[in-house]
DNA sequence: ATGAAAGCGCTAACAA
DNA sequence: TTGTTAGCGCTTTCAT
């Protein structure tokens, strides 16, 4: 119970115990260097008996690497960003790297606060799935001002010189709004985030498949709110239902802000999708609603992979071009939450 | 764009710049010893004119304390972990701590390979949120072996000499099949996962809950699931329905296996509530269902910054004494999953 | 009040 | 093939 920290042993220990100096053991845990067979095999032995672990922070001062990249994202209870930091990790560690988690709550403070401790860490790299403000260029200059290499998955809108891996979600809308046209839904209202790149890309996608259809899109029909909220989407839809502009649909910019509709809606006594369709966007509580919600599919776990192998090029030196941009393909998922508008309406 | 690593300045550096020695460069950063207001003054200077970031990796080879700990969970994407994670992290860098995210898969290799990174990175300690399988116990050994303090947050047994935080799972059965029984029910399923702890207080809840009200519960009533996932929820609502033991309501082992049996009970052309009254455990989903599920809460951001604290009393050095064990409480949330039963039925 | 110097554990250039 | 040595950036003891 009461073991205070045993010292681990180091290098030296292992070559006290196999009877060679410091550097053959170096040698034979590096795997480089010359070392006979005889030596290997006492050394590997010394190693078991001592219970050695390699000490990566000596490692790390010596040779300016630590293996270890930051994430910094807005909350890690958002299934949006957890799913990114679960692929960002799967491929990190498949390349012997850990993760430093940050999430920041959208302070502004603790974002800095995040960004500074990283940096004292050393990390070789870092992630940043942060909302576009202008903050978040100071903060990813602080980081490649140093020439730490940096990838944004997600969030923010481009930043000079860094690597960005996005979804097509302008696309998403487009896809949002057909379908629904096709359903022969004509008012479609849109929850849209006040300041947010990603809703007026949706929103853009929107007015381009409406256009192509020929119907009219005024602009009483898009709600600003807040964010990325259940709470923003409940006042958002309560809004679009007293604007009296008669929606006979509504796409949200999420899931989450489709939920708070939902809620509102059943409330009003109207029934989804009878009464009203509902698409989501990001499918991350869709399948979990009732009725499911049919939403734009994003493919986070897949956005985590690419930024950590595009983060990994940088650090490993396997690319040193221009900041590249990987748009990742969107999908339409058809659930339960759409159907044709009540006749008449 | 082409910036290759600059070189970060060093106290040395500082030193030069600021016409001192290293040593009172040192002494300014670290805010010890003697320095005259003068020194202060041009190190301070000298340090902002550099963009000085003290490097934690020379420091935390020297004070062998990195000021990191590592959490070690099944699933980041799993909301439950994710608040825990949260919880953590608040209290972690309140204090100047990171955390590293080690998200098994629930894979024992992975699992034993985040161990020996975490020792190589010498963590300051651990927190562990695993099923409580005997390997827990053997990697938990590898980690108080050498003298690091490891906290369980939920879900193991528990380990030896370990500190660790859970919920009060049995009272939270008792009070599910307690407000069942006051809703007039007697015939309860039980979806349980098996081999889990956590399953098997539930059910110990509720079996002395239905001891109490004297209503009887033959085993028929208890379904084994493989785990606590929505397709094991499926399987496991289909088993019971099929097995003609005829219940009224269910309770499941966690939200995401009563979302699995809402599906199935949709899908059965049985309403919930009226037909079949269900009751979710953690409140991760079931405010997002259709129906609300009635839940039983789990304190899982609570939990995480309780685990933090436990883990820094031990780091810090502030406690030594025997494990401790903090069982936080659990509360009925009531949604609108649960009606009294059909008559007759 | 300040500086010089040793050493944390490891790597790597050089010597033997 | 192996050993010696210097040094990564910082802390801290000991002199001054």
């Amino acid at each position: 119970m009461h073991d205070r920290p045993v010292r681990h042993p180091t290098i030296k220990d292992v070559a006290l115990v196999a009877g060679v100096s410091p550097s053959t053991v170096g040698r034979v845990i590096g795997g480089y260097g010359y070392t006979s067979a005889e030596s290997q095999q006492r050394v590997l032995a010394a190693m078991r008996q001592l219970g050695y672990e390699p000490n990566a922070v000596a490692r790390s001062l010596k040779s300016k690497r630590t293996r270890t990249i930051g994430y910094l994202l807005p909350r890690v209870t958002n299934p949006f960003f957890a799913q990114i930091a679960e692929g960002l990790q799967d491929v990190a560690s498949a390349h012997g790297y850990s993760v430093i988690l940050c999430s920041t709550d959208m302070k502004m403070e603790r974002t800095s606060e995040f960004g500074r401790v990283l940096l004292e860490h050393r990390v070789d790299g870092i992630v940043l799935s942060l909302p576009g403000d202008d903050s978040v260029f100071k903060l990813a200059a602080s980081f490649t001002d140093r020439g730490l290499p940096v990838v944004v998955c997600h969030g923010s809108r481009r930043i000079h010189g860094v690597d960005r891996v996005i979804s097509d979600h302008m696309h998403g809308g487009y896809l949002a709004a057909k379908h629904l046209i096709n359903m022969g839904h004509e008012r479609i209202g849109v929850l849209a985030v006040k300041g947010s790149t990603t809703s007026s890309l949706i929103l853009d996608g929107c007015r381009k498949a409406l256009k192509d259809a020929g119907v009219d899109f005024p602009a009483q029909l898009t709600v600003e709110i807040a964010s990325f909220s259940e709470d923003a989407g409940c006042s958002g839809a309560r809004v679009l239902l007293m604007r009296g502009c008669d929606p006979t649909a509504i796409i949200a910019s999420n899931d989450l802000i489709a939920l708070g509709a939902l809620g509102v809606l059943e409330e009003a006594g109207l029934n989804v999708p009878a009464d009203m369709s509902v698409i989501g966007f990001d499918n991350t509580f869709a399948a979990h609603t009732r009725p499911r919600l049919t939403t734009i599919g994003i493919s986070t776990y897949q956005a985590g992979l690419i930024a950590a192998q595009l983060l990994l090029d940088r650090i490993e030196d396997n690319y040193r071009g221009e900041a590249r941009e990987v748009v990742l393909p969107v999908e339409l998922v058809v659930r339960g939450s759409v159907a044709p508008p009540r006749r008449g309406s």
